[in-house]
DNA sequence: TCTTTTACTTGAATCACTCCAGAAAAGTGG
DNA sequence: CCACTTTTCTGGAGTGATTCAAGTAAAAGA
């Protein structure tokens, strides 16, 4: 049933159903913010030898889909996370980098508007709160 | 006068006045948002030979001094600016990168409250307006 | 000026990610 | 169910940004 509403998910968007790509979208739901290497070890842990490209070549296809969402935090490489459509946002521990989801503080996207937007055609904006989670405060 | 001001602000910072150091200041400072490779670059057309680390090691003593800013908006190579100490945001334009700032729309930092910090100290919010330039609508 | 400390140079390495060409498998029309 | 087209997966090489390491050079303090 798990595994049925991965495939329904990927046919959705009209995509192929495989076997790495239903074990990485799998694999991002159950570990968000995992980046591209960690999604591939637990990958290979389900599958079996499954390539590197492979498992890139997947977080595109269904980041472009927009099964799966890709978020960047400076200094760590992109990490990867099931997307639910709304539009949350991210605390970043900046010693240990650990990553957790905060709702959006004001509601709907975009949640705030741009004082001065230069002319530019805003569509989404990205919020990153940036601090110490409670476990690098202790140390 | 100008060569004045960034010597003063390194000394300030308790760092040593070098060729290489006050060029990379003043090149973040003349053009804001510009990646190592430019600044390298620019840095280059003024002093002659500088290498590659000297540019990232200057640009990493500045950024972990305060007297620079780094950025690092997804998928382009990290950018730099001359930090006000005010806690301005970025709009980012999704087709050519270009980057302009953009003032906090509700005054000082951290200038939104997370709505679950999740036990996070949090010292510093982050914004991105992802959208489209004037020049790249055109086309 | 002399010494100590810190910065710069050169060269190589790493890391995340991408590109390529060919083999394999999924969907499609008969 | 089968041939066919399209898309995906594999393996290997390559790229761009950034960093590491060892030695030389230059700035700050005595």
């Amino acid at each position: 049933m798990h595994r049925t509403d991965t495939e329904a998910a990927l046919r959705g968007a009209s995509l192929r159903v495989t076997g790495p790509r239903l074990a990485v979208l799998d694999t991002v739901g159950d570990h968000p913010h995992s980046d591209a290497g960690t999604v591939a070890r637990l990958v290979r842990a389900r599958l079996g030898a499954v390539s590197t490209q492979a498992v890139y070549d997947v977080l595109r296809a269904l980041t472009e889909a927009g099964l799966v969402r890709r978020i960047e935090p400076e200094g760590s490489p992109a990490r990867y996370e099931r997307r639910v459509g709304d539009n949350h946002h991210h605390v970043v521990c900046r010693s240990c980098g650990a990553i957790e989801d905060v709702d959006c503080a004001t509601g709907s996207a975009p949640c705030i508007g741009a004082s001065d937007d230069h002319g530019f055609a805003i569509d989404e904006v990205e919020v990153v709160y940036w601090g110490t989670c409670p476990r690098c405060r202790e140390a």
